[in-house]
DNA sequence: CGTAACTTTGAGACGTGTCAAATAGCGTGG
DNA sequence: CCACGCTATTTGACACGTCTCAAAGTTACG
């Protein structure tokens, strides 16, 4: 249902900003026009309680949304892949932190343009509440998830999850750390290796490379999830 | 911001419902009429997956808002106390179920007349808005509680949440079980119980009986929470 | 006053975190 | 193109905390 679509150059207007892009993002019914702006790996892209004036898009490339305790941990609230909105909010301020997992692609659109759309548009409102729908239910599964789940099945659900975003349901191509999945998990590195390691054993998934996953049976990584 | 209002039985208006009372919900800028229905002791207020065609406002006694995990765990998401809105969905269905903790006093209002006194009010569409965000910034919370926190600095965070809302901060009566609260924190009966043992040997709080709670030390209660 | 539900306490098992070290992968510069 | 060094990942041994199971104690209510 959403769509990023580059604008091919138009020889005639120069553009004025070297490192940027004009770009249109189809959101529910309307056609919103924003910025293609690139961050690379571990850029920030909005800090926490920053004034929360622009909606994302993540072009290419992945983001995490994060936050920081008041001892220093940080927990990963969400990974963000192409086709993914991130940074709305209903507050004037952001509540957690974006940054580039990997080199990424970012379009940048001014949050008033995305609320005009949706006050304009009905079909557009209704998508952006649908978005916070999701990203509501969302919140409430990984609540669940850390609380009812051991290592062992957060890693399996988040592989499936991860999976599911893709074509190619036999394979994929983790673009984020070790570190990055516990934090998001709530595990350390070590646990989220050593789940990793006895999938492998178990033939439940082989590992031709640290970031790189070949699912074997999907059946077992299911049953794993809910364990 | 919210505020409950009973209304005095107009002598001349009957009302043709027995144990069913009228009632005024004042919410931002608008008066949202509604039903004063009461639930008793764990009795369902609707269903997880049921068609969300109703707003609850908590008037009096406690209600709990719950999930089921496939195994049958339940997880509580929420508690609710007098003046809290809950069930409010942007989507058609419930995400989850909700429950009186005790016999509870709740006021129902139709869910189409909250929403067409957000739209034709702004400031009301505001307040609701702003009740969007707060759920969403509590799931998040807690869903970071259960990630970072150990067994009894969840508890102590429990306690400190509990008596911010009530005026005595000092003192509370707790309207739940430990089961309830081990469901709330994803810990066992016995935890929360060995955490409440452990603050009264520290004298941080003190137990005249289980339900009822002596906040003795607000330092050291927030000094837990944190650890 | 008795019974059922709730709470507390104890002992031991299990799982995850911690610390330390070995290994693999990757980009850089010679 | 290879060697180097840095970072990421894996592995192991052990400590710590929470869960499990069992039983005693308490409270509320008929």
């Amino acid at each position: 249902m959403q769509h990023v679509q580059t604008e091919t150059s138009p020889p005639l207007s120069a553009r004025t900003v070297g490192a940027r892009d004009c770009a249109v993002f189809e959101f529910g019914a309307s056609r919103i026009n924003g910025v293609r702006s690139r961050f690379e790996r571990n850029e920030e892209i909005f800090g926490q309680d920053e004034q929360a004036e622009h909606v994302y898009v993540v072009h290419s490339g992945a983001v995490r949304t994060v936050r920081y305790s008041s001892e220093g941990r940080r927990q990963i609230v969400c990974f963000h892949l192409p086709g993914d909105v991130f940074g709305v909010e209903f507050s004037p301020r952001h509540a957690f932190a974006a940054e580039a997992v990997n080199d990424a692609d970012v379009l940048v659109l001014r949050r008033s343009s995305l609320e005009r759309a949706a006050a304009e548009t009905p079909a557009t409102g209704a998508a952006l509440l649908a978005l916070a729908a999701r990203q509501m239910h969302e919140a409430q599964e990984h609540a669940m998830m850390l609380g009812l789940k051991g290592a062992g099945e957060r890693v399996a659900a988040f592989l499936t999850r991860l999976a599911g975003r893709f074509a190619d349901r036999s394979a994929l191509d983790l673009p984020m750390s070790r570190a990055d999945i516990a934090d998001h998990l709530a595990l350390t590195i070590e646990s989220v290796s050593r789940a990793f390691t006895q999938m492998e054993r178990d033939s439940t998934i082989a590992l031709p490379s640290a970031r790189r996953v070949i699912l074997r049976d999907w059946r077992a990584l299911h049953q794993l999830q809910s364990a």
